[in-house]
DNA sequence: CTCCATAGTGAATTTGAATTTCATTATCAT
DNA sequence: ATGATAATGAAATTCAAATTCACTATGGAG
């Protein structure tokens, strides 16, 4: 974690940046938080912290993560923009639409086959999003039971 | 054409809406519209036949349709959404994030592919959205040649 | 160490797509 | 025809996100 901070800050520095109290917050709590954070979750974990800092420095600091690589911007169509850990391994996500839970899954063959089908379009990909919609298994039942 | 503006407006009045020109309008302009086409695109093209449609009913219309399942919501990241039909069979979509060319693919393997990620889950999936985000052709080769 | 150019900051403002409001108009069952 | 109500368009509102701006902090040059 420590070791994290101190690449992170070695790039920001190369790109003609500096460090800065606040910033460090913030990307401390962004590793500390759970995935899918909202950006007004990572601003309350921070405020929550040092009530100085600022929402346009935890935007714009998270706007940085994604830009060097760290933070992967997610849109599950609610309005609100996420952020993940890029350093974790890829992988997709299931979103339920009754309860808002976001369960993960990888499946290689899937990432296999969309290779494929770039190749065979002539398309080189840099990332995808794969979501599945639906109802979790809780809601699943409670829906059941209701009819 | 005719017969499936028919069979919508029926199920407009099977849910208490009434007929309206604009909305006509608004209707015809997206089946004749490409794919992809954001709100605004489509308020230009209804408002370029009859100017006196306001944005409102455009944004109205295009919900409406999609509550009764004759349209696709899409979000590509850009902060603007976009409607297609959803008559055609199944797709998901290459976005070059380059020229914003968006094309279309199937894959059938990968549709079973999630729907066994999904059972594995516990998960009852509605939908799901499948973006690969890269370089489409053209721009991959003038990619190249800049280096 | 001391400058000082420049990056970073937080409060407040602005942006911009989308939605809602509201007074008016159009539709349609009776 | 009439009256209940859906639909309309212009304008106002919403809300997350981005930007502005006056001020502060950082860190390389000397």
């Amino acid at each position: 974690m420590d070791s994290l901070l101190k690449r992170i800050n070695l790039e920001i520095a190369a790109i003609g940046g500096k460090r800065s109290r606040s910033r460090a917050q913030v990307i401390e709590v962004f590793f500390r938080t759970g995935p899918h954070a909202t950006l007004e979750d990572l601003a309350q974990a921070v405020r929550k912290r040092n009530r100085t800092v600022g929402y346009a420095t935890v935007y714009r600091t998270m706007k940085l993560l994604a830009k060097l690589g760290y933070a992967k911007e997610l849109d599950f169509g609610d309005g609100l923009k996420r952020y993940e850990s890029n350093l974790e391994s890829h992988h997709d996500h299931l979103v339920c639409q009754e309860c808002g839970l976001v369960s993960e899954f990888q499946e290689p063959r899937i990432e296999s086959l969309q290779e494929q089908v770039a190749k065979q379009h002539g398309f080189l990909p840099t990332m995808h999003r794969l979501d599945i919609y639906g109802l979790c298994r809780q809601c699943a039942v409670a829906g059941k039971k209701e009819n």
